[in-house]
DNA sequence: TGCCTCGTACGATACTCACCGTACTACGAG
DNA sequence: CTCGTAGTACGGTGAGTATCGTACGAGGCA
């Protein structure tokens, strides 16, 4: 069997805990909020390494773990990779149009600093 | 003259300095989300000491301040009493529709959680 | 003028959090 | 089995913050 999903388990809280207070702290960092987007552009999963960000391992862990326990994205241990995923549809059906908003927003103000 | 505003000051950001993770920030507190819930239902200005929060009064004047400085809200010396107000056109105008599916989210999410 | 109310300022406290380094575990490849 | 890579666990640090109490200022009212 290839690409065996490992027996490790994450702990996730299930759609119905999720809480919008949880999920707006976990947007308000820049790092995170910058995983999110691309989570978002990518519309599949990605490992943790495939980011590059300018911060050390241990605090990549740690910003991966507020967005999992928040309910933001969903990981799963494949190999010795961790892949991630946008929770869309747990999100979309507890606050709709919010994560849509929101990405849009980081966009324009993307646009908007870039001086363009 | 009547209903003068005072001389006192209070410094906001402009439309153009109201970042994103601040506004997110201000808004992952639940005081701080039940102001802007209330404001936004009240459909015009309110005094600091309408709102019944369950803090004293010095904690109240913070969460009014982080809301202010992260420009989510307006405020206004009337007299002894301080308006506050939504900054909705200046948050519609960088972020479309962000306030709005926020409010709808805590709406829901408070349905949800009261059980009904 | 004096009082009351609304809100501020300031200092203190306890907690959270973003970050680091080091030591460690889990897995796949050779 | 050994090594390298991906990520974790843990302990610590400095900054931010939610909270309080007390003392203070500004404005309306009697």
């Amino acid at each position: 069997m290839t690409t065996a999903t490992s027996s490790r388990e994450l702990a996730h809280p299930e759609r119905g805990e999720i809480r919008l207070e949880s999920v707006l702290h976990a947007l308000s960092d820049p790092m995170r909020m910058q995983v999110v987007r691309e989570l978002a552009q990518a519309e599949g999963e990605l490992s943790c390494s495939f980011f590059d960000l300018p911060v050390t391992k241990s605090t990549t862990t740690h910003h991966f773990r507020v967005l999992r326990e928040s309910g933001v994205i969903q990981q799963v241990y494949r190999g010795t990779a961790k892949m991630n995923g946008l929770r869309r549809e747990d999100l979309a059906a507890l606050f709709p149009g919010l994560l849509d908003s929101v990405l849009d927003a980081a966009a324009r103000q993307e646009r908007r600093l870039a001086g363009s």
